[in-house]
RNA sequence: GGGCGAGUGGCGGAACGGCAGACGCUGGGGACUUAAAAUCCCCUGGGAGUAACUUCCCGUGCGGGUUCGAUUCCCGCCUCGCCCA
């Protein structure tokens, strides 16, 4: 016989409440959304859009860490609808990307067919839950009925220009007006990513035409695409032939190999689409201060964007070989730069970008990125083999490989030498792949005396180092104090070390610094060890010895030897004794009056490369002709399907670094191949990374069935922006950052009515694994370990372990499928027990054992309904008017769980309920009024039973609509009061007074006491400190 | 290395600068039962003392500070997590 047999006819069976309601509300329809324009449309309600970051539909499915965040907006949007919201709350699939079509080349299976299956799974596992959501609404990114207005925002980005004169995004038959009417220079706009410097893949790109007028229909081509917003061009990508495709920068491992398979991976440049990004990194950044985010998402979202301000500077090449003009011919050119610093950089001059300008008179040398295109032309003879290695060998490095500087630094001199424009020194010119092509102008001035990687260089190779800031005291406080023993002992062991590298240095610089000599000297006589090495003398060594110290100072101080004492006195710019932020505007002025360099600003942030060598994912609407034009296609060409293929494994190159990459989708020819006007096109190859859907399905959600625009204009009036969006934070930057990029493009464009797409942004924690650790270290799952007593825990073999915090993952065999716990506890308590076990936002570890508890608070809550006996409507419950006691009880846990849902704190509005059930179980007689309202309350959380007890209490309508029971204050206010009495700030008293007494008579009933009487008994009372309704603290003596 | 966040009973966690540990789990005791399960009630941070308690002491990672009063605010340190490098 089983449990379920015995269980008495009114027993509460979630099992088939849960059918029951979940089939209701499909059938009735109860939470569709109306639009607008739609039948039983109520316009007097406010409206509210609850966003979930929707998933990635995965043969895995569910585990119990996934709907947390689905619990919580569906428990916010239920109350909210009761609370007379319009409330819009959809779910769809982030269809396309790599998983599936991994799954597909291992199995043979079309990824469309896998991909439907699991959308279909994890559909049916959703509905489990009894989310409501409007499942009319519902999207997948890889339906043609979506992707097609996918494809149709790329062409809005391909037929958008970024006007800065509108600081916005305008089409480019705007910027062709202009260019006509000569408002705009014919100028190509080349970015930073196409000038990768590699030669000989991409198009050449052609002079800047003198006029418009005078242009032909291939510089003006070049003009206006250098301009879009979607555009190609040669980037710098991470190669891999043996895979035959490009990998993100996370694929790569640190040794430069592939992270599937351990293939060689190269750092080529490759023609792909791009979005200029870019253009909206100023917005991007502004923009995040209205917006109600976590703190620690928009500085992740600052950080990713990178702004920095300083200055760009061009440092002329030394010329060489017969005939060529000397150091001074090329001085007098700079000199005579009467039209300004030019916008791209001439040949002989290296550009670079520093936030440093103020010390540039320290800047002894010149680094190039090992792909930057001076290298191939400064390099000498004699230096050519070595530097064609390095170059050769800096390919196979990634970029984070490359700037970790706990790494040794590498670096090789080209032979040349370029002249500081500060100072007119010679310097020499090296190539280090700690220099990244993406990152500035892909060269910089080498700054040892107040760069932490220049320096670093600069003592490996033996390069001159300039102090050009003053450390300020503090710093050389900083450095005096050395980790252990005590302070004689740090300053011996500081004065020796100094004195040892000091007489180093000497043997080495002594020629012509007689100065520094002489300091050194007078130093070693007079600090010695036992007399102290004091902070001034620190400070005034680094000013003449950096290179004895460990590490530079990089802050702000005051400039020194700015100029140095060495250099030609005319024209120079004296920085001298300036404070950091003053010399750096002197410098650009200086620099921007001779046309030497200019005020910049600069971005980490790069354009979004946006092609995959991938079959899953959308075809770009776009053809290639003979010439290499491309040609966007229509809006009415749309859709470009996806086109069947069988074969899905891209071709491998074996180890060939130099073969082009053949996409899947090439093997599809006749797709491939279009004739139009007796010309003969080809389609792009390439498909769209997977962030194209997620960066505008919000959007889609509004009105899923337009076929001709990608949403109603009146229903995205109505219901945008998202109020509340809520996901994980591991999408902090790019999904964010990228779809925030894609709606602004949209409202320049007048698509969408508002500048920013999600109001407020909610992150939940991490879902952890309760596991237990036996004493050899071996992790147990908690199957294998029962309860020993408090807190103690023993394993089946009787070993007594240790409970511990890990990470759910498969192979610890920690995972936790929702299934499971619905099977055995149903939906509601599996809802009610996400949201008890923390606060939404932090990660807390998933513990089975205690889903029974909130279980429970379900029975306990049937039983003051329903008599389990007989399923009819309990005995105890109550129709007369109600007493105080459950009224006031009744207010408190309205007002409790009212505020807590405002706030996403379900943890305590579920507390409440305890309390509530607590309070109401042992009574004989229970109101059926504050009953019924506390089913309205519960509602949101529980819903099925929710529903049922309502029922069953005799409405005939579904809660989901009913009104959330008011709050009365009056009603929930006790009689009488506890409050602490302290003496000195230590509770010696709790004594109770009316709940509104006021201080004095608080103060009186405390010294009334006859314990605080006792307590201050010869003391004398210098102050009493009264706190309405919480407690009275007298301070004595 | 830098930035951000977090450290509270055996566990998950509560606490507008105002009685630390709400609420749940675990554990203990009791009622009901022939018995068990289920259910209901009571106790459950540590220590000390008492015949009884309305007793005393300690306690929110560590060390300081501000305050009548600090888990909460400030400074320094330790540990863990996340992000960036």
């Amino acid at each position: 016989m089983t449990l379920r047999d015995e269980r008495p006819v009114g027993a509460y069976d979630f099992a088939a409440i849960e059918a029951k309601w979940q089939r209701l509300w499909a059938e009735r329809g109860t939470f569709r959304a109306p639009n607008p324009a739609d039948a039983g449309f109520d316009r007097s309600r406010p409206k509210l859009y609850v966003l979930d970051m929707f998933p990635y539909p995965s043969g895995a499915g569910l585990h119990v860490g996934h709907p947390i965040g689905y619990c919580a907006t569906d428990i916010y949007v239920r109350y909210k609808r009761m609370r007379g919201f319009n409330v819009l709350h959809p779910m769809g699939y982030d269809a396309f990307g790599l998983p599936a079509e991994q799954y597909a080349i291992e199995t043979g299976v079309h990824p469309a067919i896998t991909t439907r299956k699991n959308i279909e799974t994890m559909g049916r596992q959703l509905k489990r839950f009894g989310f409501s959501y409007d499942w009319d609404r519902e999207i997948a990114t890889c339906d043609v009925s979506f992707y097609k207005f996918t494809q149709w925002i790329f062409l809005q980005l391909y037929n958008s220009w970024y006007d800065p004169a509108a600081d916005a995004a305008r089409p480019v038959q705007e910027l062709i007006a202009k260019l006509e009417s000569g408002e705009v220079p014919p100028r190509v706009d080349r970015s930073a990513a196409e000038f990768s410097g590699a030669p000989g893949t991409g198009q050449k790109i052609r002079p800047a035409p003198d006029s418009w007028q005078h242009a032909g229909p291939a510089e003006r081509r070049q003009v206006i695409d250098s301009r879009r917003l979607a555009y190609l061009a040669d980037v710098t990508v991470n190669w891999c032939p043996a895979l035959g495709t490009v990998l993100a920068n996370e694929e790569v491992t640190n040794e430069g190999l592939s992270d599937r398979g351990n293939h060689p991976v190269y750092r080529r440049p490759l023609r792909q689409w791009m979005l200029r990004i870019t253009r909206y990194a100023d917005r991007l950044l502004g923009d995040l201060e209205g917006l109600d985010w976590p703190e620690a998402i928009k500085s992740m979202q600052r950080n990713w964007i990178g702004r920095s301000t300083g200055a760009d500077i061009d440092f002329p090449i030394v010329p060489v070989g017969p005939g060529a003009p000397t150091v001074g011919d090329v001085k007098n050119r700079m000199a005579s730069r009467a039209g300004g610093f030019p916008e791209r950089p001439e040949s002989g001059v290296i550009r670079v970008y520093t936030t440093r300008p103020d010390t540039v008179h320290g800047a002894t040398y010149m680094v190039l990125a090992p792909e930057h295109p001076v290298v191939e032309t400064i390099t000498t003879a004699g230096q050519r083999v070595e530097v064609d290695r390095y170059v050769e060998r800096a390919r196979h490095r990634s970029d984070m490989d490359r700037t970790t500087d706990t790494k040794e630094k590498t670096g090789v001199f080209t032979g040349g030498y370029a002249i500081n424009p500060a100072n007119g020194r010679r310097i020499p010119v090296w190539a280090a792949d700690y220099v990244l092509m993406g990152y500035g102008t892909g060269a910089i001035m080498g700054v040892p005396g107040s760069d932490v990687r220049d320096f670093a260089f600069a003592k490996a190779f033996g390069l001159d180092i300039i102090t050009v800031v003053e450390p300020t005291l503090e710093w050389c406080e900083e450095i005096a104090r050395l980790p252990k023993g005590t302070l004689s002992e740090m300053r011996a062991a500081a004065a020796d070390r100094l004195a040892a590298s000091m007489e180093r240095w000497k043997r080495d610089h002594a020629v012509g610094r007689k100065e520094h000599v002489a300091f050194v000297d007078g130093y070693l006589s007079s600090h010695r060890p036992e007399l102290g090495l004091t902070v001034e003398a620190i400070q005034k060594l680094y000013v003449l010895a950096p290179q004895v110290f460990a590490a530079p100072f990089c802050e702000a101080g005051v400039a020194v030897h700015s100029p140095g004492d060495a250099v030609e006195p005319d024209g120079v710019c004296d920085l001298n004794r300036l404070p950091t932020e003053t010399a750096k505007s002197r410098i650009i002025e200086w620099l921007e009056a001779k046309g030497l360099g200019r005020g910049a600003v600069n971005y980490k942030l790069r354009d979004w490369v946006f092609s995959r060598q991938k079959y899953w994912g959308e075809p770009f609407p776009v053809l290639h002709g003979p010439d290499g034009e491309v040609v966007a296609l229509d809006e009415s060409e749309l859709p470009i399907e996806l086109p069947e293929l069988s074969d899905f494994r891209p071709r491998s190159y074996a180890d060939d670094p130099h073969a082009t990459p053949s996409p899947p989708l090439t093997r599809v020819a006749d797709w491939m191949k279009v004739e139009r006007g007796g010309m003969r096109y080809t389609r792009d190859a390439n498909t769209m990374p997977q962030w194209a859907g997620s960066c505008w399905y919000y959007l889609r959600y509004l009105s899923p069935g337009n076929g001709t625009r990608l949403c109603d204009e009146d229903a995205e009036r109505y219901w945008m922006p998202v109020d509340l969006y809520v996901g994980g934070a591991e999408h902090a930057v790019l999904h964010l950052l990228y779809a925030r990029f894609w709606h602004k493009v949209l409202f320049d464009l007048r698509h969408v009515s508002t500048a920013e797409p999600f109001l407020r942004l909610v992150n939940q924690g991490m879902v952890q694994a309760v596991a237990f650790r036996d004493p050899s270290g071996r992790i147990l799952n908690q199957d294998h370990v029962r309860s020993a007593s408090a807190g103690k825990f023993e394993s089946h073999d009787g070993q007594s372990v240790e409970q511990i915090t890990a990470k759910m993952s498969k192979s610890l065999k920690n995972t936790v499928s929702p299934d499971e716990i619905i099977g055995e506890y149903g939906a509601d308590a599996f809802r009610l027990y996400e949201m008890f076990m923390g606060p939404i936002e932090a990660s807390k570890p998933w513990n089975s054992r205690d889903v029974p508890g909130l279980f429970k608070l379900l029975q306990r809550t049937w039983r003051l309904v329903v008599d389990e006996e007989t399923g009819e409507l309990s005995p105890k419950l109550d129709s007369g008017e109600p007493d105080a006691a459950a009224v006031r009880r009744l207010h408190k846990t309205i007002k409790s769980i009212g505020e807590d849902v405002e706030a996403l704190k379900f943890n305590t509005a579920i507390a409440a309920m305890f309390e509530f059930v607590n309070e109401m179980t042992p009574r004989e007689r229970r109101p059926r009024a504050v009953i019924e309202s506390f089913v309205l309350l519960l509602a949101p959380f529980a819903p099925h039973i929710a529903e049922e007890l309502w029922q069953r209490l005799g409405h005939g309508e579904s809660l989901a609509n009913a009104a959330w029971p008011a709050f009365d204050p009056a009603l929930a206010k006790d009689d009488e009061v506890e409050i602490a009495v302290q003496v000195t700030g230590k509770v010696r008293a709790r004594i109770r007074v009316p709940v509104d007494a006021d201080e004095k008579t608080m103060e009186s009933a405390a010294m009334a006491d006859e314990t605080i009487r006792k307590e201050i008994a010869g003391k004398t009372v210098k102050r009493v400190i009264v706190v309405k309704g919480r407690l009275v603290n007298i301070v004595t003596t």
